[in-house]
RNA sequence: GCGCCCGUAGCUCAGUGGAUAGAGCGUCAGGUUGCGGACCUGAAGGUCGUGGGUUCGAGUCCCGCCGGGCGCGCCA
């Protein structure tokens, strides 16, 4: 498209672009209407300004280049075409045949777009790289590969994870998969207090219920207290009066065991983490104190009133914040600026975390310290994941960890899922709040969109089994084949096809809603299919081998996109 | 009061400045002597909270207003 403009202005079809002018960035989109082609540009409209030309006459000359390029392309064809068909043993390897112009016909249509159609060979030739490297399909390599760092869920391990939160772990982990797809490296990573007055609080608590005494009214009360109580060894009881410190003690046996169980039920949600970073290891290693060095030799620390100030508001922060207090105690941002430097220091390129809204307003703090360091601001990025209100039969569920309200993780997964739960999230911005009525989830699970797409796996699945029976199996020639000339296998390709565009564009808008868009169309697409065109037909072998390698390619894409989100792809169901 | 997020069909939500604003659920009316009916076809349903502005073009960008959520600690 770059190229057949360019062209046109060479030849003097076009003018150029007046010195000094930004030159539009040519964008090719996918239009919503079948009859405006595979492809559209809105190239011509955006140079109409700069060019003082009409944007239909922009368009024509552009669309004359792109035609004398398919014109020649179809003639420089001819050759391998004939080679093929000598013998379909002796065609190059799948998907790797010669570069065929992958346009097949220009328009240009009011007010000055310009429609591009694709070629069927182009489109047979990816079906068969799909069918020969079904494992890469939808995985695209990054035109600059980086290393990310995704911290997330990072709840403190004083109770069990609760529905709340739910959306953050599916969130994180949805983010890591589209990045791996997308060609870069991720490492997840779950950072917890392991230190703090709440583990000690844990720990009284714990204490209180195994010795019979009354739990404090600002300790833990959930049932998972009762149950650490009963759990505690005697030996790590006597430990713990021995060393003078009780609760302490005890706090830490039991937040260690709370925080084993979060990493279980992280695992049951299909979520693993590569790092698990305790907010103590940031000061036995000295981070902390490395972060206020950097931030002191820059000149932007300060003392007032016995504490220790960081200037962010020199960097567009509201007001500055304390670093260290004056009992000489860390703040919680303390830790988290010796934590932007082991981040860094382990060498990211980005380093994401992904935060409930609530925390919108230490965003900017965290975001300025990383600068104040002499690190890239761009590179830290914080995700607002907005809040979910919990419903049941029309009542909020307000949840308090610490009076033992609420509904696990655990719970949540029981009673709708994981399959759904996955898909609910995925299908939602991360920035919208939503609500979830529980009762209505569990209800309506049976109508869940993920059992539609998972449907048209399964039959598809079942097709295969049934053409196994008979003796058939996928073509593995389809290029040239006449597979897609006419009916609904070109409507059901152009849908296959898509995949890897999802991905990118998932991968760079960081959210997944195009994904479970896609997949859903996907399996709807395949479906119509299923009814005009009969698969498996022993009387026509050959054009059944064509269908069947046409549905194979649309089961593996609904697999891998199902995949990219954690949701299985059964076989039959 | 200041800052951030949100407001799209009855409900739950999509919608990188582009062509007639979409999906699922719900509602209504239909469909299979064939490979899985957890399916398919069609219909009804919208002043995109509101008023201006920018643009060839605005649900999308800018400003005001209305309504809702969150935040404004030497808490975590």
């Amino acid at each position: 498209m770059e190229r057949a403009w360019h062209r046109a202005v060479a030849s003097g079809a076009l003018p150029a672009i007046p010195a000094g002018t930004e030159p539009p960035a040519v964008e090719v989109e996918r239009p919503a209407d079948p009859a405006h082609g595979d492809l559209a540009s809105n190239l011509a409209l955006r140079l109409a300004r700069p060019c003082r030309r009409a944007p239909l006459e922009i368009a024509a000359a552009i669309a004359a280049e792109l035609a004398r390029e398919i014109k020649a392309a179809r003639v420089s064809e001819q050759e391998p075409e004939q080679d093929s068909a000598q013998g379909p043993e002796q065609g190059p390897e799948p998907g790797s045949g010669p570069a065929v112009n992958p346009l097949a016909a220009v328009e240009v249509a009011p007010p000055g777009f310009l429609n591009l159609r694709l070629a069927d060979a182009a489109l047979e030739a990816t079906l068969e790289r799909i069918l020969a490297e079904p494992a890469s399909w939808g995985r695209v390599a990054a035109a600059e590969p980086r290393h990310v760092n995704v911290e997330f869920v990072s709840a403190n391990p004083t109770g069990p994870l609760h529905i709340g939160n739910a959306r953050g772990a599916f969130v994180g982990d949805l983010l890591c998969r589209v990045l791996e797809a997308a060609g870069h490296r991720t490492t997840r990573e779950y950072y917890f207090n392991d230190f703090g007055a709440q583990v000690r609080n844990l720990g009284a608590s714990v204490l209180a219920v195994r010795t019979g005494a009354p739990v404090p009214d600002d300790g833990y009360h959930g049932d998972y207290v009762a149950e650490l109580a009963g759990g505690l060894p005697g030996d790590v009881l006597e430990a713990a009066d021995a060393a003078g410190d009780p609760a302490w003690a005890v706090g830490v046996w039991a937040s260690e065991r709370v925080r084993a169980g979060i990493e279980a039920s992280l695992a049951r949600l299909g979520v693993r983490f590569d790092v698990w970073k305790s907010e103590g290891s940031l000061y036995r290693e000295g981070w902390v104190e490395q972060a206020v060095e950097r931030l002191a030799a820059a000149g932007q620390l300060y003392d007032q009133d016995g504490a220790l100030w960081f200037r962010s508001a020199a960097f567009g922060d509201d007001k500055d914040r304390v670093v260290r207090k004056s009992n000489g105690d860390f703040t919680y941002f303390g830790s988290d600026i010796g934590y932007l430097v082991e981040k860094f220091s382990r060498g990211f390129d980005r380093l994401v975390y992904i935060w409930g809204a609530d925390h919108h307003g230490t965003v900017a703090r965290l975001r300025n310290a990383a600068e104040a360091m002499g690190f890239s601001k761009a590179a830290v990025e914080v995700l607002l994941v907005a809040w979910v209100r919990f419903v049941r039969e029309g009542h909020e569920v307000s949840m308090s960890k610490r009076a033992g309200e609420f509904i696990t993780l655990d719970d949540l997964l029981s009673e709708i899922g994981a399959d759904p739960a996955r898909w609910f999230f995925g299908s939602r911005g991360p920035s919208s709040a939503i609500d979830f009525d529980i009762e209505l989830a569990k209800k309506q699970s049976n109508e869940n969109p993920v059992y539609y797409v998972q449907y048209a796996h399964a039959r598809i699945a079942s097709i295969l089994r049934k053409a196994a029976e008979a003796d058939l199996g996928p073509a593995g020639r389809l290029v040239g084949s006449g597979l897609l000339t006419g009916g609904p296998e070109a409507t059901l390709a152009r849908a296959v096809v898509r995949l890897p565009e999802v991905v990118e564009d998932a991968a760079a808008a960081g959210e997944t809603q195009g994904l479970t868009a896609y997949a859903t169309e996907l399996a709807t697409t395949f479906h119509a299919f299923y009814r005009d065109a009969r698969v498996v037909d022993p009387a026509e072998p050959d054009r059944s081998r064509l269908r069947l390698a046409l549905v194979e390619a649309a089961r593996i894409t609904l697999a891998n996109a199902l995949g990219l989100l954690g949701i299985s792809a059964p076989a039959s169901m």
